[in-house]
DNA sequence: TTTGGCACTCCCTGTCCAGGAGTGCCAGTG
DNA sequence: CACTGGCACTCCTGGACAGGGAGTGCCAAA
């Protein structure tokens, strides 16, 4: 492929973009300075629209890139423009201001909303992913106990336990010792393990409640794999007319759905840096119209997945740019906070 | 005011509820068994549009109600029609399922937009109303606590707390004992107060991290009024021609401001049972063509609202009782866990 | 007070037409 | 051989216009 018909993409997709309106040869020899004639675009035009990149959305229309044209963009033609220093700046005092790690998601998901405007997705740190930090019974009643779990990337998890027998304040702090003894410092991955085991280390008294208490925290705290995860900019969907094609009723029910949030930022396994899912792509339905463009985040390994979701036809080197920004200022607030 | 007319006006707000179209004299006449003519009930409409309780979108058109229309239907006309055994018990057991208060805000704001079809909003129990059950103190580093509050209402909140001096283990000991003797029981709209005098009841060596954590306690706990609130069922503004009137933007946008959907749920002063809010009813300028259906719920005492925000083209008698029904299950569950 | 009749208003839909943007193709040129 | 200018053609877009329909207001009669 010919490195002008490059320059010709790449002057479809940044004016396509910017204009929101197919873009005909004319324009493109004109305002991208190719040296060339109109004519010499269309033949050029001709050719891309063959080999699939861009396409007409009407005979007589200008063009629009396909799915297949910004993958090429992307990969081969957009450079990153980086933020502005004063935005860095921005960015960074604004997360640096977050009081707990509610805080951190909450204040991040914004961020990229507003800074892509686009709809902005941040799981929180994944409990999979995440150690025991420490372990904390409080006695409410004499039957009834709360357990709250902090984890190194500063979740803080909840849940009641009723117990079977009334405990006295020494059998809860020699409970939450145990717990503390065989948990904290652990994977949470590895925990089922050891949580199996719990109940035999206790007193035999306290047996039956030492094993109440590791099934709930087995069933709810590890086993339960449900991931939290924070939106915003909902609103950035009816910019302009970047009204997807149809209505925007499925996407709105999709982002209130976490499993979907979930298959969106793209399956936790993925240790890329940065991954772009042009249209077709995504492997869910409601967004094979959209790009997601995603990124992992983490002090040191990754804990979490962030991204943003959008029209295809959007600011790839600037939305690019703000995610992995973003995701990397937030890596580095959790390694403080370690 | 006449039997009739109000009947009249009856027939024209549920017809426009369940067809969205301007009602015609002809079809009330018809379809409402009034005994009348549709000459009649065209008299009856001048008078009830003179008198303001209906509007004609242009001359030759049907008539739709107005706000005070709304507001007529609403004291006098519309009886709450109750929710279905079955739903009822779908209602009670999905929220008894609940495993923590997190989990009841985030079933209750669900169940809610899917009874009523509409934005659904649930105000998290107010800090202010509630009461220290247990404080906890965690240490991180040995100059780095973690405080874990818990309320009698379930609300869990953690924060960091730098620390002056090193910490040992007794030392953290004596001041988690110090900030439960002190504030355990006690409501938080008490605790400034109390917190004040924290620090002076502390060994004289603990004094400054004692002063630091009552800084804490005051600042990020306290003096930090903010109030959480969950959302759901935003894709239900776009059921039907639900479209409000211009476009969803200043809509979505507002539902991502705390702020204003504390003003929705309506100051949290306002104890009445249940609130319907109809039209310019509204405070806040986006909600100004919608209609906003709130209860407070609570064990006992309000110690939050709930409520559905929707066109004001919506079916009230069923929203009414959804909201109320909700509300009321969600005070028996916050009740049976104090 | 109610009713049937009638003229009138205004929206809605479909059709038509002109204008404009952009294309594909072709023949000519360096 | 690649590029260019020209030209006919296609198809969308927006405005104008007419016909049909729904609903009203008013009036005279029961």
């Amino acid at each position: 492929m010919d490195d002008r018909k490059l320059e010709v993409l790449r002057a479809i997709v940044e004016d396509y973009v910017a204009t929101q309106e197919p873009v005909g040869s004319k324009a493109v020899a004109q305002r991208h300075s190719l040296g060339v004639s109109a004519a010499t675009v269309r033949n050029d035009m001709a050719y891309l629209e063959e080999a699939g990149y861009i396409q007409q959305p009407h005979t007589s229309a200008g063009r629009i890139p396909t799915a297949k044209g910004y993958r090429l963009f992307v990969d081969r033609l957009g450079k990153i423009k980086p933020l502005s220093a004063a935005e860095r700046r921005a960015v960074h005092r604004f997360l640096a201001e977050a009081i707990d790690l509610d805080d951190v998601v909450t204040r991040t998901v914004r961020l990229l909303a507003q800074l892509t405007h686009q709809v902005a997705v941040v799981q929180y740190p994944s409990l999979n992913r995440s150690s025991v930090r420490h372990l904390e019974l409080v006695s409410l009643t004499p039957t009834r106990l709360m357990l709250v779990m902090i984890t190194d990337t500063g979740r803080v998890e909840q849940r009641y336990v009723e117990v079977p027998a009334e405990l006295t304040e020494d059998d809860v702090l020699d409970l939450r010792r145990l717990v503390n003894e065989q948990l904290q410092g652990k994977p949470l991955a590895d925990a089922p393990r050891i949580i199996a085991g719990l109940a035999g280390l206790a007193r035999p008294e306290l047996r039956a409640t030492a094993s109440e208490l590791a099934r709930v925290l087995l069933d709810s705290v590890v086993a339960r794999t449900e991931e939290r995860v924070a939106v915003a900019g909902a609103a950035n969907l009816t910019r302009n007319g970047n009204f997807f094609a149809g209505s925007l009723r499925p996407i709105l029910e999709a982002l209130e759905e976490e499993v979907v949030l979930m298959q969106l930022l793209g399956r936790a396994d993925s240790n890329a840096l940065l991954t772009v899912r042009i249209g077709d792509e995504n492997e869910v339905a409601d967004f094979r119209e959209a790009t997601v463009v995603t990124a992992g985040y983490g002090p040191g390994s990754v804990v979490g997945h962030m991204g943003v979701l959008g029209p295809t036809r959007m600011d790839y080197p600037g939305t690019i740019a703000a995610v992995r920004a973003v995701a990397r200022y937030v890596s580095e607030i959790l390694e403080q906070n370690r």
